[in-house]
DNA sequence: GTATAACCTGTACTATACTACAGAGTCAAG
DNA sequence: CTTGACTCTGTAGTATAGTACAGGTTATAC
């Protein structure tokens, strides 16, 4: 079986060398053995578990959770309910995200609309919507 | 006109002590005038462009952002322009990061409804689709 | 045989937005 | 006058996900 150096690997999987010894630090990967040399030798499987995570970031997974699915993903009892559930919570974790980016956008394109884009700043809605305590029909709270 | 400390205002604008002078340090806020002890002295514009913090942060804007927001409000030339074109590339900005959010809400919805949510990890379609270098109809690169 | 490319460890830095002390001084109530 | 709450400075730590060296060793190409 070939192996491959650190370099070879991080083009092939298209991340940085100093990524692979960060996630090697993170626990995300095994430490791989080494030549006599000190380089570290790759296979083919750590090409596909740097794949996964590259996937599962695309995903929206943080490290941790892709960690915690690495771990699922290698125990042989494991049973695709506890992927799901994590994934179900991640789920609901880019609703939430959706939502409050959705409010954002809607109360700012409002502010954006009723600003003139010309004229002095103190009759700007934009700073007023921002200034007010108590607000001018623009809700401002989460 | 009555003074404030900095705890006074912490609980009026509903923030930490800490978040106070972390503002001034990162200069979003002037340091205040100081009694005779050094204890920091704010007044009602403080409070105010604390509030606009606050308020600024609900609609997605960075503290880098926001003490840009507050230097062209403090120009007395400035024109709302300048305003609005900030909140233009933020409104944009959250646009993008909607749709980034969308297309993985979509990407991880098809997978958990395929999941059977029992079973071995090896037949988990969620699993499958971080493993897979090319993709079994489902996108995973942006 | 030498140049240079690639690798090694360890540490420190980037950005974002705070949060948490330690140790010392100050203020207000009783 | 004491006690406890408050404030001060300065430093360091949290989380996230890397990135960037310095200084030294090894591999490879010519």
């Amino acid at each position: 079986m070939s192996t491959l150096t650190i370099g070879q690997v991080a083009r092939r999987v298209g991340i940085g060398i100093e990524t692979i010894r960060f996630y090697e630090r993170k626990g995300l990967i095994e430490e791989p053995p080494r030549r006599e040399s000190g380089y570290r030798q790759y296979g083919e499987g750590d090409i596909e578990r740097l794949v996964f995570i590259q996937h599962a970031k695309t995903l929206g997974f943080s490290l941790k959770e892709i960690n915690e699915l690495l771990s699922i993903r290698s125990r042989p009892d494991a049973n695709s309910r506890e992927i799901k559930e994590i994934a179900s919570a991640k789920l609901a974790d880019i609703d939430n995200k959706i939502n409050l980016l959705k409010r954002m956008q809607q109360t700012l394109k409002k502010l954006v609309d009723q600003c003139p884009g010309d004229g002095p700043t103190c009759e700007c809605p934009i700073l007023e919507a921002m200034e007010m305590d108590d607000n001018g029909g623009v809700k401002m709270s989460d």
